[in-house]
DNA sequence: CTGAGGTGATAAACCGGTATAGCTCCTGCA
DNA sequence: TGCAGGAGCTATACCGGTTTATCACCTCAG
């Protein structure tokens, strides 16, 4: 027998399909004596569950879906979605719960993809990531009435249930350090302006400024690409009163900033010390290596997984948690300013 | 109304069931007639099959799955994987199947997951990566009568579909380039030496020495990380003969690589020429950047889903497909020799 | 005029589970 | 002694599709 049914197991322990039923996924209606049997012919059959048939009676599919909307260009350099994804896995796996991912190109894509997962009954949930202001996904969601998490961002007027970091916090971290190591021109490579993140992370520095007594502290925002990282920095390197330090939004940006600072014979740190936002083996790999702010990603992806089951189970609770703070880990790229 | 079914629509035609589900699958027993009705009255009331229903009744599930297990610290600078995915499910979406991603630990744990998947019905075929020689996985996957296409191998001994490369081709052009430029001592700082690939490319390495005239051309094995990558470096670099050239099996240690030199005051590519197997982002952030093999991976995973599609329609149907040829982009990390 | 064969449809079984109404005992309490 | 109530189990409907057996009807050849 290839793969034995609930009817097999039943015929073979002299039961009603119903009883088999009760019996595997532990609920009343057995007796333990008629329930230990049973679960010892499933375990010796080795039956398992038909994935489809349970979805079907039980209108759940134990299955969860997560969208990047992104260039598979810029995806694989960043480790955060493979953290992310191995999280949010671990998260999942205690459940018997699969993930099925999609990367697309664009915001469009991602609301189609969410209509047709909500329609065909493919998934019970989502994962949303890189939050917009405004972000349409939220709207599209809740008519869906589709079960989701957001991940870095809040859920829209407390709408959908979220897990987060504190961008602000994490950024005023990075700027007091280097305030404290004497830094008083300090520039802001960003990312795209419209991610809810990059409006956090400009906020933070320009709020700070003018307690820390910093000269400038402009944020010049980009498409997180290298190139843009790069120009980015050429153009600041270039100004009468270049900065003395420069935080970048992404580890690549900070990378591809720290290749224009050689090539124009800017030492590093003791001509300009560079901070990356995120952490990963690229900044690692760099000489100098990158002081970079760590977060847990994979604790982060586990915890949106939690959250999501929770809110799969009970709809009405939303919840909005906060994960722990990144910390920064300093480096050979950041030192006190030269003069 | 919701969610409509086809019994909603079979009421609002007219018609039963059996002839809305023979309209809507494009399969004969209805006129040309009620067929366009039905289609009308499904497309007016936005009916989406619900895909456990089709599931159990129609036997698959429209879903295959890839498993990588590789820790997820080295999966995320792999653009590879990015790319691939991105490629599998453009293959994939144009028949509307989706896909179930999961990263483990081992291949233990990997082949676990094909079994439940199996026996659990979720998916009608799995894409394999990572060969390694004598891949357990392949009997396994042939036990579970579960289709399957292996990518970057040989499915062993024509058993398994496949889609690969030509690695001992690449390698040959790569050493055949470095040797042209006046390379006389050329190493190989290669990856795990169970993968299939890493055997194929220090093979090509070995047998291509002695028509090139090369005086040394040792291939020494790594796991793959920037760590060991550096480390082996080092101790090229040390030797009394030290190679001009060093190939690197991945983008990472060859980075790796190109700091050791720095550090040791080794010019590149003056002193040493540096090229990397695999291209990425990161061979292009470096200064200088690195000459990189690289391969169309879109294509690649694009092509696997086709042939996995195939495989799964006519399971008797073994293909072995050969992708294009990994072509070498040079840039300024590779030169002739100083003496 | 008859019968073979094809067309267009229906009814019902089926896929493998879950959920529920109902039945049979048995126990405990008035 | 009678009966309410619960434990333990069965029978059956149901989820939303697919597939098969069957049938009515029409056409056309013999």
């Amino acid at each position: 027998m290839a793969r034995p049914t609930i009817a097999d197991i039943a015929d073979k322990a002299g039961v009603s399909k119903g009883a088999v039923s009760f019996a595997l996924n532990g609920r009343p209606g057995v007796s333990d004596a008629t329930r230990a049997r049973i679960l010892q012919i499933a375990e010796q059959m080795s039956w398992r569950p038909h994935s489809a048939a349970r979805a079907l009676g039980a209108s759940r599919v134990d299955s969860v879906g997560l969208v990047i909307a992104r260039p598979a260009r810029t995806l694989g350099v960043e480790p955060f979605f493979a953290h992310l994804l191995s999280g949010l896995q671990s998260g999942l796996s205690t459940h018997s719960i699969s993930l099925q991912l999609l990367i697309v190109e664009n915001t469009e894509a991602e609301i189609e993809v969410y209509k047709r997962w909500a329609s065909e009954h493919r998934v019970d949930g989502v994962i949303l990531v890189d939050l917009t202001v405004r972000d349409p996904r939220i709207d599209a969601l809740r008519a869906l009435e589709l079960p989701a998490v957001v991940i870095g961002g809040r859920g829209g007027k407390g709408a959908l249930a979220s897990v987060w970091a504190d961008d602000r916090d994490a950024m005023l971290s990075i700027v007091d350090y280097l305030a404290a190591l004497g830094h008083r021109r300090i520039a802001h490579v960003a990312g795209t302006p419209n991610f809810q993140h990059t409006q956090r992370r400009i906020r933070a520095v320009r709020d700070a400024a003018p307690r820390l007594g910093l000269i400038d502290a402009p944020s010049l925002t980009t498409d997180f690409s290298d190139a843009e990282g790069a120009a980015t920095t050429r153009k600041l390197l270039s100004q009468a009163d270049r900065p003395t330090a420069i935080v970048y939004d992404s580890d690549v940006m900070a990378v591809a900033g720290l290749g224009v600072a050689m090539e124009m014979g800017v030492s590093v740190p003791g001509d300009l010390s560079i901070v990356a936002f995120d952490d990963s083996i690229l900044t690692q790999l760099m000489h100098p290596a990158l002081t970079a702010l760590s977060r847990d990603t994979f604790e982060f992806g586990r915890q949106a997984a939690e959250v999501l089951l929770e809110v799969i189970a009970h709809p009405a609770n939303v919840i909005n948690l906060r994960t722990a703070d990144p910390v920064l880990t300093v480096r050979e790229s950041t030192a006190p300013p030269s003069s």
